[in-house]
DNA sequence: GCCGTTTTCGGCCCGACTGTTTTCAGTCG
């Protein structure tokens, strides 16, 4: 069973607890779990065989929930959970997605009313039924109604790459205006998340009103949502929704680490402003109503003892105790990427020749790149067959001998078919300097199956690299069942590096599995797995995902001269 | 439900905005 799978059992249950009006302490305690239980690298399931103390170990994991766990592990199923779904129908639970109506409001349409779908809900709204319910309005059932329209299109998350092109605009725009002094965007944005749910900006300013009506007008906003004096949240064309913080100079930064979250890391900050008799806010940190410090980040680090923490690690994954100990990563930079060993051109499915993505690279000041296109299961992209490819290779070879300034690979992307056998002959591999070997088909096979298969790429010795490891599209499908314990340990067996591929939608490697293979002691390769020119620049991102993976530019295998790269690979 | 260099009981982060309210509950981040 999947760590998710695990989690949501968690997740589920804390919703129906809100619902029944449970202690609230207890259902953070649930949410607690879960989210432990979805970041854990290690797998739950062969943790819960080991048995009760081993889960226990885990943190926000005590007597009874080792147990639960165990009993999901073994039974799939949840007897409290059971139960409670008996007792509050799942359209209940369904109206928690519509933005203004919480635990409380649902529980008393459903109590008061009888309302157990989302159909029914829109009915008695529109009927007047909802808004005379008590501490219910007409604006109440009104809100309702939107929300009702607004969960078919929204709720969801959107990819990091075009959330940060839409905040940074705004955030550039806004500080084009007069009244505004400082302004950057917070939130998971700024720790550099995959995805992002919304989109938060801060600003300071002498006059908010100004800020506000130049917000409501920009172009990209067709809806203000709710307006503050210091608040102000809005819809963009795009169904993101931002929200904008004006704060003063003196609490600019006091704000910034408050809004940029995560929650979880901000809660454990401010546990430790109240074990030195402190007090954090957005407005600063306070020793009774005094204000000690709060214009800047480092400041209100330093009020609880601790250096800045770059925002990409704030997700109280370790990063608190690594700062206490001065072990704070020395994280990769972009400026650190020497080379990219994964991109496509016409041969198969990319838009770009060899000489143009060599230029490109080269344009890039990149040192070494291999071109890597499709092997021939790959039907839709004309991948290529051993005739097609050793064809391909001497064209690549003729461009590259014409060439100074850059090294270029003769490399492949091979799938590793259904069956568990790879899509070309060994006799082939081994003439290529680079192999990568990837999953694109089958991904919904059982674990099992999907293991077998990227063992027998990993125990191939012409294999370099596992390639966009699960297969994920962010947003759209999720990745194979991999037991990642397995695989880091095959691959660090038999020197295979794993790729944190950049591409916006992939980012996979995820932050969590990179953190491990660096743990395994595997070398990452960040790639852009470019298909075009500007493909190539997407490379930032696997960077943003490596650093929040605390990797450093050892750990980082294409951070190395092409030399000492291909020293990695034989010695591995 | 978890957790403990003041605690095995009694805490558990903190504030803004909205709508329905005459002082606050619910929701959200």
């Amino acid at each position: 069973m999947q760590n998710s799978e695990v989690a949501r059992y968690f997740e589920d249950l804390a919703d129906l607890l809100e619902i029944d009006g449970a202690n609230p302490f207890r259902i953070r305690a649930y949410r607690n779990a879960a989210r432990t239980i979805e970041d854990l690298p290690a797998s739950v399931e062969s943790l819960a065989a080991e048995g009760r103390e081993a889960l226990m170990e885990l943190p926000g994991i005590g007597e009874d929930l080792a147990k639960k766990i165990i009993v999901i592990v073994e039974t799939g199923r949840l007897p409290q959970l059971d139960e409670l779904q008996e007792k509050i129908p799942s359209g209940v639970v369904e109206m928690l997605r519509i933005p203004g109506l919480g635990p409380k409001k649902a529980a008393a349409v459903f109590r008061e009313l009888n309302i157990e779908t989302l159909d029914q809900l829109r009915a008695a709204a529109e009927s007047g039924e909802v808004a005379s319910l008590k501490g219910f309005g007409n604006k109440t059932a009104e809100s309702i109604l939107k929300g009702l329209d607004q969960i078919e299109t929204s709720g969801r998350r959107f990819l990091l790459a075009d959330a940060m092109a839409e905040v940074d605009e705004i955030t550039a725009d806004l500080l084009e205006i007069p009244a505004v002094g400082q302004a950057q965007p917070a939130g998971s944005c700024r720790r550099r998340k995959e995805t992002c749910g919304d989109l938060d900006v801060l600003v300071t300013a002498a006059d908010s009103s100004k800020v506000m009506d130049a917000l409501a007008g920009h172009r990209l906003v067709t809806d203000v949502l709710a307006r503050g004096d210091t608040k102000q949240r809005v819809r963009l064309k795009s169904g993101i929704e931002l929200d904008l913080r004006v704060v003063p100079e003196e609490s600019y930064g006091a704000a910034l680490q408050y809004f940029t979250g995560s929650k979880e890391h901000n809660i454990v900050i401010r546990r430790r402003a109240q074990e030195r008799g402190l007090k954090i806010n957005e407005y600063g940190v306070f020793r009774d109503d005094e204000r000690i410090a709060g214009a800047t980040e480092e400041d209100v680090y330093a009020a609880v003892d601790l250096p800045w923490i770059t925002p990409e690690l704030r997700e109280n994954r370790g990063e608190i105790e690594l700062a206490e100990n001065d072990k704070l990563p020395q994280l990769i930079e972009l400026a650190d990427i020497r080379g990219d060993l994964h991109m496509h051109t016409t041969a198969t499915d990319g838009a770009a020749s060899i000489r143009e993505m060599i230029d490109a690279a080269k344009e890039r000041k990149l040192k070494y790149i291999a071109i890597t296109d499709h092997s021939k299961r790959v039907t839709m992209a004309n991948g290529l067959d051993a005739k097609r490819l050793r064809k391909h290779w001497k064209d690549i070879d003729k461009v590259r001998s014409s060439l100074s300034g850059i090294d270029v690979l003769c490399g492949i992307e091979c799938d590793i078919l259904e069956d568990a056998t790879l899509d070309l002959p060994d006799d082939v591999l081994q003439e290529a300097d680079w192999v990568i070997a990837v999953l694109h088909y089958g991904l919904n096979q059982p674990g099992e199956k999907i293991m077998q298969r990227l063992l027998t790429a990993i125990r191939n010795p012409h294999v370099d690299m596992i390639g966009h490891p699960s297969g994920r599209l962010l947003t759209r499908r999720p990745g194979a069942e991999i037991d990642y314990e397995t695989l880091f340990k095959a691959a660090a067996d038999h020197g295979v590096l794993m790729e944190i591929n950049a591409h916006p939608s992939r980012l996979d490697l995820d932050d969590v599995y990179a953190a491990s293979a660096k743990r395994h002691g595997i070398p990452v390769v960040i790639n852009t797995d470019a298909h075009s020119t500007s493909g190539l620049d997407v490379m930032q991102y696997g960077v943003y995902q490596a650093r929040r993976a605390g990797l450093e530019k050892k750990d980082v295998a294409n951070t190395r001269t092409l030399k000492q790269f291909q020293r990695l690979l034989r010695s591995h």
